[in-house]
This record gives C-alpha cells, sequence and structure tokens, in this order.
RNA sequence: GCCGGGAUGGCGGAAUAGGUAGACGCGCAGGACUUAAAAUCCUGUGAGCAGUAAUGUUCGUGCGGGUUCGAUUCCCGCUCCCGGUACCA
C-alpha cells in the first residue's frame, strides 16, 4: 500500500484488535500495575460529540504509553446508566429507561470503539444493571451496619457499639451520631425492649433517616434538581417550587470530614481541585454558645469562629426554618413573621446566599440574653442565614461583620465598637483583630491573642458552652423521590426501617404503570403492585441518587464478573487504587467527596487496602462549540417578503438578527449557499445574500457545544473523512489538556497532513505510472537523524508524563519536519519513530510496524525506545545579547568560553560598541548557558 | 454573593529555578507543477515608522502600578470570561 488510506488501515486494525483480545488485561501480579480510569459517561440520547473524547484519548495515550513500558495498565469503560434524562424521556414517551439507555450505551460503544481506544471491553459494567447495582445495595447496607467510633477514628460494625451499651452504658462513648441522643447506663440499656434499643442504634448508623429541605413542587408533585428550578419556579412548566422538609436517606459523610481534608494532603490533585474540596468540607475552629431566650426555658446556640467579638452582639439572627421560630413569635409580630417565613420558602438556597445586596429580616418580639454580659439581645429572623448550617443562627456583631453591619443600618440597631483598632465603621464592618477591646467586659484591653483563652475559660467555667470545631459539609442527602435509580435495600416493619436479607438482593427494579409520582405525591416506586418485602412489608419507595453506583464502580472493573463479592480480594490486592483518574471538573465536589468518602468507610471495614482510592488526577478541559452566524435583514422578514442575508463584513450596514447556521455546511467560516438553502427551507427559500468578494462569510462566537446552537461536531464524521488518528493527535494538538478551548475542525488538515507526510518517509509518493516504492533502506544513520529522532524521544516521554500532549504533536511534527529535510529513511530512526507515535496515532503506526517486518499486532506490547543523551550535546552555544534588556545581537560562543572571555569579546564587538555610543557600561550580566546583558 | 480557574498575532496555541515573546499548526498572500482545478511543494506573514532593498528602529503577552540588569513568568490593585455552589451527571 503506497498510499496513506486512513479508512482501510484503521478498519483493518480495528477488527484486529477485536479479533484477537488485544486489549483483554489479566489480573497479573507479575508484572508490575498501572490502574488509568477515565470517569465514566452517563450514554445521553444524544451520543458523543467531539468533547467527550478529549479524556478518553489523553487516558488511551498514557494507557498505551506506559504498555510500552512494561506496565500492565488496567484501562476499562463503563457507563453511569442510572439518571434523570431516560427517566424524563420514559415520563414523556412510556417508554422503559433500560430500554432507552441500553441503546444509547450501545451507540457510545460503538463510537468509542472507532476512535480505536485500548479499553479492555470485557470489563465493561453498568451501574443500573442489577448484577452491578446487587453490590451498591450492598455496600448501603454495611454503611447501615456501621457506626463512627471517633476513639479508633474510624467505621466499625454496630455490633461493637452495642457490645459498649450492653457493658458500660452510653458512658464514655464517642460517636458520631444525631443530636439527639439518649444518655443511658449499661442497665438502663438491657433493660429497654428490643425494639427501642434498636431505635437508638439507627441514630447512629452510617445511614439514617433525616428530614432534609427540598424543593419541592405541588403541581409536578415531585422533588426538583436545584439545576431544574429557575427563578424560584420549575424549569419545566413555570409551576412555584417550596422549600420542604422531607423525611430522607441521608449518608453520614460529616464522620469523615477531618479525614477527608487531611486525605488532600497525601494525593497528587490540582492545588484548585484540593482547594475546593478544602472549601466544601470548611472546617472552621471556634466556639459554641447558648444564649438564653427571655421568660422561657429553651436557648439559642450559636456557633461563632470570633467568639471575641461576644459583647458586640446586638441582635440575634434565626433561619426562617429555625425549630424555635413558631415558640419566639409574638402575638403582634406574629404575621409579619409567617409572611417573611413563607416568602423565604419560595427562595432557593443558592438564591439566598448569592443575594448580598437586599437587606430582609422580620423582629420575632422575642429577646434572648448574652451570657457574658446579661445585655437583652432582640431576635430577629433572616433568610441570609441558613437552617443547614452550623446551628441555624447567628450571633450578630454589626461592628466586625458586613452582613450584619448592613443589617443593623436597615433594621436602626446599635453598631458597638468592639476593638480600638476597628476603623471607620460608621462606614462599614471591620473584621480586624487588631488593637485592644473596648466595651467588653471581662476582655477590655486585651489583644486577641490574650482574650481567647478568658473567654473559652469563662464558657467552660459557666456551662453556657466549649470550644467546638464545625464543618460546613453537611451530611448527604441519599434519596430521590425518582425511578431510574438503585431501589434502597429496606422495608418497614412497624414504622422502622430494616435491612433485606443479603439473599434477596439485588432488589430489583419492579416495573410501574408511569414513571411519575402518585397523586398523593409518593416516589414512583409507590406505583408498583403487590410490591411488598417477603408479601408484607412497605419498601423504602425512594431511590438511590446518581452518585451511588459512581462512588465504587473503579473497584467492580477489578473483577466485573464476580456474584459473591464486589470484587475479590486478590484482585483488589493486586489492583490496589486508580494511578491516574481522568475527568470533568464539574466533579470537584461531588463524586470525588463521595467516592472517597466510600472508600475509606471500605477501608475501615476492611475490604479495601489503600485511604485514598484516586492517587492521581486530571481534569480535562471542556472543548467549546464554534457556532457560526448568518445575519438576516430584519426588514426582510414578513409575509410574502424574500428573506436577505449579508455576510459579516457587511452586516454593519443593516438591522439585522443574527441566526445560528448549521457549522457542517460552513468551512473556514465561508458559508454553502446552496445546502442551506436547501437543508433550511424554513426560512432560506429563495432567499438573496449580499456577499463580500463574492464569499458569504459567517460570524463566530464560542459557546458550549449543543445541539440548539447547531454547533455539534460528531466525531464520526472527522473519523470518516480524516481518520481516527488524525482525530487523536488534532484533539491533543488544540491544547493543553487542561484548558477549555474552542473546537474548530478549520486546523484538522494540518495533523493529517503530518500523517502523509510521516508516511512519505516509508513510501514513495505514487504517480499516475506506478505505485510509490517502499523507501526504508538498512543504512547507519547520521548524527543529525539520531539528534532528531532522540530530541523527539526525550520530548514525548516527558511531555506524556507531565501530560502535556499538546507539544508532544508539534514535537513529531517538527521531527518528522527535519526527517523529510534530511531525506532519511532509515530503518534504524524510522522503527523507534514508530514507536514513539504509536500511543497517540495507533492505527497508521501498527500498519508501519507491521511493513517493517514485524509481527502483526506486537506494537502494543513493544519497548519504547531509550533516550541517548550523547546524540543530543552541542559544542557552541549562541548567546542573545542585550543592551539594557534589550536583544541587539547574537554571538556564537564554545560550551567552555568561561564568563570573563564572553565580557571581553562583547564589549569589543561592534553593535555592541555603536550602542555604548563611547560610554562605559556600568554592569555587565553573563549568565553562563543563557544569556549576556550590558547595562550602561 | 462565596470558592476555584483563565486572558499571549486574524485563529488554536509555544516559551515560566525570571533570560532572544510568538515554536508547531490553521488561515492569508505570492510562487512552482497543471489546459484548469484539487492535491503536493517552496517563500513570506505580530503591529507601526524609515528605506527600492538588505536592513534599521519603536511598540507589543487583558488594564493600572511595583520588584529586577532583565517580567508572558514574581508581588499589589482592577476588568472581563468560564466552572462549582450540595437532587444535572
Amino acid at each position: 500500500m503506497s498510499e496513506y488510506n486512513h479508512k482501510k488501515i484503521e478498519e483493518n486494525w480495528r477488527a484486529f484488535w477485536e479479533k484477537n483480545h488485544t486489549f483483554r488485561t489479566e489480573n497479573d501480579a507479575s508484572k508490575p500495575k498501572y490502574y488509568i480510569l477515565d470517569m465514566f459517561p452517563y450514554p445521553s440520547g444524544a451520543g458523543l460529540h467531539v468533547g467527550h473524547p478529549l479524556g478518553y484519548i489523553a487516558s488511551d495515550i498514557v494507557t498505551r504509553y506506559k504498555r510500552l513500558k512494561g506496565f500492565n495498565v488496567l484501562h476499562p469503560m463503563g457507563f453511569d446508566s442510572f439518571g434523570l434524562p431516560a427517566e424524563q424521556y420514559a415520563i414523556q414517551t412510556g417508554q422503559h429507561p433500560a430500554i432507552t439507555t441500553e441503546e444509547n450505551a450501545t451507540r457510545y460503544i460503538e463510537q468509542l470503539k472507532n476512535i480505536g481506544f485500548s479499553f479492555d471491553w470485557s470489563r465493561e459494567v453498568r451501574t443500573s444493571d442489577p448484577k452491578f447495582y446487587k453490590w451498591t445495595q450492598w455496600i448501603f447496607m454495611e454503611l447501615f451496619r456501621s457506626w463512627y467510633n471517633k476513639e479508633t477514628d474510624q467505621a466499625e460494625p454496630i455490633e461493637t457499639l452495642i457490645a459498649k451499651f450492653e457493658t458500660a452504658g452510653t458512658y464514655g462513648i464517642q460517636a458520631v451520631s444525631d443530636d439527639d441522643v439518649p444518655h443511658f447506663t449499661a442497665e438502663e440499656w438491657n433493660a429497654k425492649p428490643e425494639r427501642e434499643q434498636y431505635e437508638i442504634t439507627l441514630k447512629y448508623r452510617l445511614t439514617y433517616v433525616a428530614d432534609a429541605v427540598v424543593n419541592w413542587c405541588a403541581a409536578l408533585g415531585t422533588v426538583l434538581a436545584n439545576d431544574e428550578v429557575k427563578d424560584g419556579v420549575s424549569e419545566r412548566g413555570g409551576y412555584p417550587v417550596e422549600q420542604k422538609l422531607m423525611r430522607q436517606w441521608m449518608m453520614r459523610i460529616t464522620a469523615y470530614a477531618d479525614r477527608l481534608l487531611r486525605g488532600l494532603d497525601t494525593v497528587d490533585w490540582s492545588d484548585s481541585l484540593k482547594e475546593q474540596q478544602r472549601n466544601w468540607i470548611g472546617k472552621s475552629t471556634g466556639a459554641e454558645v447558648s444564649f438564653q431566650i427571655e421568660h422561657r426555658v429553651e436557648q439559642i446556640k450559636v456557633f461563632t469562629t470570633r467568639l471575641d467579638t461576644i459583647f458586640g452582639v446586638s441582635f440575634m439572627v434565626l433561619a426562617p426554618e429555625h425549630e424555635l421560630v413558631a415558640e419566639l413569635t409574638t402575638l403582634a409580630q406574629k404575621p409579619a413573621v409567617d409572611a417573611y417565613v413563607t416568602a423565604a420558602k419560595m427562595r432557593s438556597e443558592r438564591d439566598r446566599m448569592a443575594d448580598a445586596k437586599t437587606v430582609s429580616g422580620v423582629f420575632t418580639g422575642s429577646y434572648c440574653i448574652n451570657p457574658f454580659n446579661g445585655e437583652r439581645v432582640p431576635i430577629y429572623l433572616a433568610d441570609y442565614v441558613l437552617a443547614g448550617y452550623g446551628t441555624g443562627a447567628v450571633m450578630a456583631v454589626p461592628s466586625g461583620d458586613q452582613r450584619d453591619w448592613a443589617f443593623a443600618k436597615h433594621f436602626d440597631l446599635p453598631i458597638i465598637p468592639i476593638l480600638d483598632g476597628q476603623k471607620d465603621i460608621d462606614k462599614q464592618a471591620d473584621n480586624t483583630k487588631e488593637g485592644r477591646y473596648i466595651n467588653s467586659g471581662i476582655i477590655d484591653g486585651l489583644t486577641y491573642q490574650e482574650a481567647l483563652p478568658v473567654l473559652v475559660k469563662f464558657l467552660e467555667e459557666h456551662g453556657i458552652g466549649k470550644a467546638k470545631i464545625n464543618f460546613r459539609m453537611r451530611d448527604a442527602v441519599f434519596s430521590r423521590q425518582r425511578y431510574w435509580g438503585e431501589p434502597v435495600p429496606v422495608y418497614f416493619k412497624d414504622g422502622l426501617p430494616y435491612l433485606l436479607d443479603e439473599q434477596d438482593l439485588p432488589l430489583e427494579l419492579p416495573p410501574v404503570d408511569k414513571y411519575l409520582p402518585t397523586e398523593t405525591g409518593e416516589p414512583p416506586l409507590a406505583r408498583a403492585e403487590d410490591w411488598k418485602y417477603k408479601g408484607d412489608f412497605e419498601y423504602e419507595l425512594s431511590t438511590m441518587p446518581g452518585w451511588a453506583g459512581s462512588s465504587w464502580y473503579w473497584y467492580r472493573y477489578m473483577d466485573p464478573q464476580n456474584d459473591q463479592e464486589f470484587a475479590d480480594q486478590k484482585a483488589i490486592d493486586y489492583w490496589r487504587d486508580v494511578d491516574l483518574y481522568v475527568g470533568g471538573s464539574e466533579h470537584a465536589t461531588g463524586h470525588l467527596l463521595y467516592s472517597r468518602f466510600w472508600n475509606k468507610f471500605l477501608k475501615d471495614r476492611g475490604y479495601v487496602p489503600e485511604e485514598e482510592p484516586f492517587k492521581k488526577l486530571v481534569n480535562q478541559g471542556m472543548i467549546l462549540g464554534r457556532s457560526n452566524f448568518v445575519y438576516r435583514l430584519k426588514e426582510s422578514v414578513g409575509e410574502g417578503k424574500i428573506p436577505v442575508f449579508v455576510s459579516n463584513g457587511l452586516k454593519g450596514q443593516y438591522d439585522v438578527t443574527p441566526l445560528h447556521v448549521d457549522v457542517n455546511i460552513v468551512e473556514n467560516d465561508v458559508l454553502d449557499v446552496e445546502t442551506f438553502i436547501k437543508t433550511r427551507p424554513d426560512f432560506a427559500e429563495n432567499a438573496e445574500f449580499i456577499l463580500e468578494d463574492g464569499k458569504y462569510i459567517c460570524g463566530v462566537e464560542i459557546e458550549k457545544m449543543s445541539k440548539s446552537k447547531f454547533n455539534v461536531v460528531n466525531p464520526d464524521t472527522i473519523v470518516e473523512r480524516y481518520g481516527a488518528d488524525t482525530l487523536r493527535l488534532y484533539e491533543m494538538f488544540l491544547g493543553p489538556l487542561t484548558d477549555a478551548k474552542p473546537w474548530n475542525t478549520n486546523g484538522i488538515d494540518g495533523v493529517y497532513r503530518f500523517l502523509k507526510k510521516f508516511w512519505r518517509l516509508f513510501y514513495e509518493e505514487p504517480t499516475e505510472t506506478r505505485p510509490g516504492r517502499w523507501l526504508v533502506t538498512d543504512e547507519k544513520p547520521t548524527p543529525a537523524e539520531l539528534k532528531a529522532l532522540h530530541k523527539t524521544i526525550r520530548k514525548v516521554a516527558e511531555d506524556i508524563e507531565h501530560l502535556s500532549f499538546n507539544t508532544s504533536v508539534s514535537a513529531f511534527m517538527v521531527c518528522v519536519n527535519e526527517l523529510s529535510a534530511l531525506k532519511c529513511n532509515k530503518k534504524a530512526v524510522l522503527q523507534e519513530l514508530v514507536v514513539v507515535l504509536a500511543p497517540f496515532a495507533p492505527h497508521i503506526t501498527e500498519e508501519l510496524w507491521a511493513a517493517l517486518g514485524n509481527e502483526a499486532g506486537t506494537l502494543s506490547y513493544a519497548e519504547f525506545p531509550v533516550f541517548n543523551p550523547a546524540y543530543l550535546v552541542e559544542d557552541t552555544i549562541e548567546y542573545p545579547v542585550q543592551i539594557n534588556g534589550k536583544v541587539r545581537t547574537t554571538l556564537v560562543f564554545s560550551v567552555d568560553t568561561v564568563a570573563s572571555d564572553i565580557e571581553k569579546e562583547v564589549l569589543a564587538n561592534e553593535v555592541v560598541l555603536k550602542w555604548l555610543e563611547g560610554k562605559t557600561p556600568k554592569k555587565v550580566v553573563v549568565v553562563p548557558k543563557r544569556i549576556v546583558n550590558v547595562v550602561m
């Protein structure tokens, strides 16, 4: 074959790999392991666009490279196949989501295989497969059967807690639990009826039932994702949405807050990602203080990180959802409070936090007492305080906190200065810790450092509070009022939740007549007929959230067929953890925290060996769409009018409406007018076009890739026209893996030409009369050829380690340009180059590898060439010579020339002398092997 | 709002222990081959000014300051864009 025929070559090799199971991976303990994982996709109905494979190409390059370096590489792919879109489609069409999901996954696999990824498809998993979610349910059960012992700082079986109760009651127990756990002695425990004992343990288990705030849409009869709520109404239909408490399964992730925080120091992730997780966990050190409510027995607890400002408290603010609101509201204030609470229910948490400009709130009519000075403090409600944070109450210090300051101004409350270091507090709050305290009772005259211990001692001696570490992170809601998710393996008996017997797993999704909630607002599973545990007991009707299956799936790839365990212990001990994890940064605080949480839990219970599941992690950037526009004259729209479109360069002279035009009929921003008329008769029939230089030039904007913007580019189209190798190289060539960047098919010709030029090093260009001959010879390479090769070997190996693939592609181009110029057709050089290029362009390199006389299909497990620095040694260096930091000339010196000799010669140089204009330089900076700078 | 990230030619980008800004590619312009086109190959290409030209020279890495012999790179203050913000996955 003397012409580069990408289609034929690629189809051949893909068939070869499939037939020979080239990428089947064994759990082979004799070779060092390397686990490279892609965040698995949700198989959407739209199929893949060119943005999706970006991360997969990168991880496939590393995978193939590591194989060449002698590693046993696990590189699997599967589907996170539970999700809202399939359910939404099911609601609209009645089609079971399993069917849609199956079709979409099949399409994804086809598209992925088309790009030549070296996935081991025999290990594919899907979270919606009962054989998979059996183990998701099993892990849920293990969580339910566990509690968190703070003493040992790990999760333990619930039996160890019960044993403690039996011998010592709650005495000395350090557990993460609900707030309202009762205290008892061993005798008291042992005397309790079984049901009550069980009820008590429910407060300690790592998954538990509690009331949580959700977006309730009464009109749709369902709970909405924040995503589905826009401006306080449902995105679908525009119905009102309110914040409502609902009984939900929860995950006690907060038990792991500190370990999740500490673990970040041990993983190789980007600083920004770690920082996002740290902020999410939000550890803050401070104190909890109780304020007695005037004329009542209840107290209001607040958490503060600035206990030192307690003498500046001039009011108290509670979240509108605070449990004491009803009791605190006086008769006179009731109408105002009720109105405010109702209004707050209509606002989403995000709206409430984002809106820092409007001050709103209402006085309850009640007061509490500042325990440090006995002053009466009025109690307000305001929606900037969120019920789920801390205690849902804030002690307001207007002189030190800007939000409190604005609130105080608005309601005309006192602003008490507390530090003599505070400045301009009549204009704004000053949160300084500088200076000495004033108006502050027992800490007057002290500094911040001196005051803190005094305050804490006072707190503890008077029993009004304690030092406390608070986390912003809350327990995770684990229930979804949906159909298309894992059923929760729980049934109810006399109102209490119990686990299913293990042999009854998996609890499969029952058929339902509709995928909607019931008329009474119960989740879709309530529609299932005769769906009772052992024929008697109500099942839990909510399903698990999207993140359940993805919180442990990487272990299933290690042993995907196992029906005895979630994975064989030997397989887990061999593969252990993920060495490189590639995926989108949008998972920074969701999936990546939950996965770490479940991993730590599984480790505590002895199922997995590593504390952290993902050693190294990179976020690939999003590939954006490049939308094209046509501009229609506004005056040309209307009954009986002929539409007129004006070219981009001339649109300024007219009043026009920009309209998206399909990027697939635009080349280099020039519109294919004929196809446009043909494909869009709805608005381009008989249309006239005002051209520039005889062409219709389209406008351009960078936007997210989406169907509605007509800017979606399908990888299949690219593979058909240019081949998968070109697609792979081009996606890498676009820019750094981690950056967001626009897709522009225009540039792809460059890498396609590169592959053809590379091919020309092996085969002569064919003419009409004869096919191109095989050019490769066994001649000995010249130093220049070896230099070109070894520069590339070094660069590419370094780049792959740093995941800097765009620069590797340029390095290949430079190398091929150099070898072409040198007319190098030598096997000794070309064969090594084939191996180096193989991870990037696996098809063309397999073809050439075989043509060079190697056994077909063995390239994937060949050996990566070893870089030899001897070929790159230079004996001269070109020094840029600067005058006052500006380059004026360059001079060549041999590598061993000493600085003083360089300086001498530079000062004698005519260009330098010209710039010196006879003056003596103040200083000459000679940086060896780098640069010379003459300062005058 | 809060948290995180980014900004370099017409376009994608390259260059950071601070050391010749614009590698590589696209596009564009000119040329070769061709009856012609495509493909391919060669040359040029940040902007301005001077010069027939070789060349010389000034400006130039989002904006405003600073540190330094020297700043795309480090520091301070802004502007705009993107991601996350707990039920999209």
